[in-house]
Order: structure tokens, then sequence, then C-alpha cells
DNA sequence: TGTACATCAGTGAACGCGCGTTCACTGATGTAC
DNA sequence: TGTACATCAGTGAACGCGCGTTCACTGATGTAC
């Protein structure tokens, strides 16, 4: 990955960058996109990276970017092996909790790039108050779209649709900062998968309103 | 805070160091807990502080203590001032709420001290795998006892108490998460008032498996 | 009550580190004629 | 088809920064006799 001898004109080096930082952003987290180690990966000056990003913040925005979609696809995949012959409603509840699961799991398996994801969104203050759909980002969208996909076959009151996006994610969200960063990141492995199962029924209860399975149309 | 000129031998250069890490920390978070800086505001060479701490890590910690301590002192407040006059169920299930939203307040209006107190927990592997209340802490302690007391006052199944702190804890911290370093973080502070609100009534529900208000014994 | 001396709690200078960034540059590329 | 030249994409050296930490030291303190 970091022996392409192209010399010189590199071919693509933009892409090269954004690559090593990835693989560096995968253990080391946002800090470890650094344009000094990402350049002498890639083979190249540190300052040639000035001509592909206008300085480090840029660069690491790039890479957070493609952690985002690494995320957002680990959810879209696990979302998509829905077993088919789920009642619709058994279904569109079990499609929530896949979206929490993967959540976690991701964050737990590529503790970096989960980091790296939600850091993003920290630095993207541009134009004052801005609307939450300026920064609507592909993860959270698959969340919106799985409750939206609740209140049409019948398993979430459209009175409790409202705001439901914000307990999922609160709730999916800091159980991956406690098990990534918090104290359960000491337990063993099935601790923690028995520990994230519980909240994510008790995120879908919470949101519901009801512990109660959905009775069939 | 940094002008006690009784020269040479401080006489408490220790808690001076703690005093100022907390200070620093308050708005910076831990990166901003640095030997030089906190030794500077002491009015002290850098090296000073290692007559009181082995390494900067030391400091870091014995600051986190404290910060901790801040977060657990507001939820007890906050606890406390629950109004006298409610049904022993409405008053526990108020409780609860109370400790959620402290949680989530404190983290808003002291966000560097908010870092750092989760933070510490981070490096806390001292002897490989510890139980959990190895590591108990003030703030967790208070959410285990509000919950213990909800069982009692009947409020909370007893069947569902079990795990029932994660689902909380991860709940709140999440949307703490969200609030000062995600998205939410930038809506106007009414909004983020709503969001919490909600965020925590979806907990309480999620934990307790129902909407519905309880019914007096 | 006074003094010798061990101990304690600081000083000041320096170390090496890795970082982002800037400077003046040069070798490679591609385009116009 | 060949050549002049502008542009592009790199190089190499250096800058200043703040950090944690170590070294050999010295001034203040308190205790034993």
């Amino acid at each position: 990955m970091s022996e392409d001898t192209r010399a010189y004109h590199h071919g693509d080096l933009r892409h090269a960058l954004i690559a090593e930082g990835l693989d560096r952003a995968r253990t080391g987290g946002p800090a470890a996109v650094t344009l000094r180690e990402v350049t002498r990966a890639a083979g190249v000056s540190p300052n040639a990276a000035y001509r592909h990003f206008s300085d480090r913040d840029d660069l690491v925005h790039a890479v957070a970017n493609l952690a985002q979609r690494a995320l957002a696809q680990a959810i879209a995949e696990r979302v998509a092996a829905t077993p088919a012959d789920l009642a619709p409603t058994d279904a569109s509840i079990e499609r929530l909790r896949r979206v929490g699961l993967a959540y976690i799991d991701f964050a737990r398996a590529e503790r970096g790039w989960f980091e790296l994801a939600f850091f993003t969104q920290d630095t993207d203050a541009t134009s004052g108050i801005v609307t939450l759909d300026d920064e609507i980002v592909a993860p959270f969208k698959l969340l919106m779209d799985t409750l939206d996909e609740m209140v049409e076959a019948g398993t979430l009151a459209p009175d409790r649709r409202p705001l439901a996006e914000w307990a999922c994610w609160s709730a999916v969200h800091g159980f991956a900062d406690i098990a990534v960063h918090g104290p359960v990141r000491l337990q063993p492995e099935p601790v923690i998968d028995a520990l994230a199962a519980s909240v994510v029924e008790a995120a879908i209860t919470g949101v519901r309103g009801t512990a109660e399975a959905p009775v069939p149309a």
C-alpha cells in the first residue's frame, strides 16, 4: 500500500493519502490521522499533501467521510439480512433492532473508525444555525427510514414517531461509547453482547411505548 | 488562584495543581490538563509536579476524580430537590427522571468536566478482568440506588430490574454526547431541552416496559 | 536555646519528540503551434 | 512530428510550537542532641 513507485507524479495521491488515513484511523482514531504519518506511509514528502488538501483538517474530514460510509454500510447490510419469512410487523421491529445492534457492533469492531465517524460531525459548524437536515448523514438516515417503516407497518404509533430517532440513537450511541471507552470494555465479549441486546430491547420498548409484541393486522 | 507567593515551599502544591487542572479541564477537557499549563498557572516550575504526581497521567486521574464527584453532586442535588408532595410511586419515577436530566445538563453546562469524568474510566484497567463493582463510581451508584428504590416503590417490576442501569445510562450518556459533540449541539437551548426530556422519557418507558403511569397502591 | 544536619520541595536548563506549516525549488507532464 | 513553454505535482530543508520528562542543583524546613 505504501510502495507505489510511480515516482514523482504519483497518479492519485489524494486517494492514496485518504486510504492511508483510513488505515491509521482504524486503530488510532482521529488523532492518528496526521499529515506526517499519512504522507510518510504514502512515500511522499509531508508538504505534498498540500497539493490535495488545504490543511490537516481537510484531510481528516475526507477520511471521516469514508468512516461514516463504512458505518452506514455495516448497518445497511445487517438490515438487508433480515429474514424474509417474518410477519411484516415483526420484520419492521427486527429491522430497528438490527440498526441498533449493527451500530454497536461496528463501534466495537472498528473503534477507530467509529470515533472518527462521530467526530466529524463535530467540526461541521459552517454557517451558524443549521437545520438538522443540513447535516443528515447516511447512518442516521437509515435509522429514520426504519422508524418511518415501523409507522407504516403499524408497529409504531404515529404520535410516537416524532423524536423517536433521538431516543434510539442516544441509547445505541451511549452504549457504544460505554462499551468502547467506558467500564463495559473490560467485560468478556459475550457479556457485552448480552448487555447490548438488553439496551437495544429497552430502546425499542421505549419508543414503542410498550413491551408487548405487536398484533398482526 | 495562581499567585500564592508563599515562596519556595508552597504549602499545598498538590491540591493547588489539582485545582488548576480542574480549571483548565473545565473548558478544555482532558487534553487541557498538561503538566506545563498547570504548573505555570500555579507559578511553579514544570518539574515541581513530580514531587506530587508520578507522571502526567497521575495528575489527570486526580483531576478526573473531582470532575466525577462534581457530576455526582449535580445529580444528587437534583434528586434531593424532588417535590415532597408526590405520591411515592410518582416520586420514585421522578427521581429517575432527575438522575437522567441532571446527567445531561451537567454534560451541557460543564462539557470539559463531563469529558474528563467519563474519560477516567478509560484508563483504569489495572488488574486484568475486573468485576464492575471494582470501578463503581459515584454517579453510577446514584443511578443504581434510584432503580432499586423504584423496585421497592413498585414502579419497576423486579424482573425488569437487572441490567436496567445500562439502558438508562446508555440513553442518557448517548444523548449527552450527541448534545455536546454531535449535531444537536447546534440547536437552540430550548430545543435541546425538549429533546433531552423526550429521550429521558423514552428511557424510563424502556426500562419500565410501559408508558402507563403507575397505579398507586 | 542553639546548632548540625538530614530531608524535603522546590529551581533552571536542557533533552528529544512529533507535529503542522511555509519557503524556494525542480522534475514531469501536456498542450499550442 | 518536433519543439517551446506554461502548468502541475512533487522535493528538501527549515520554522516554531508545546509537550513530558530528566538532570544536577539549592534553598527551606524540621528534628536530634
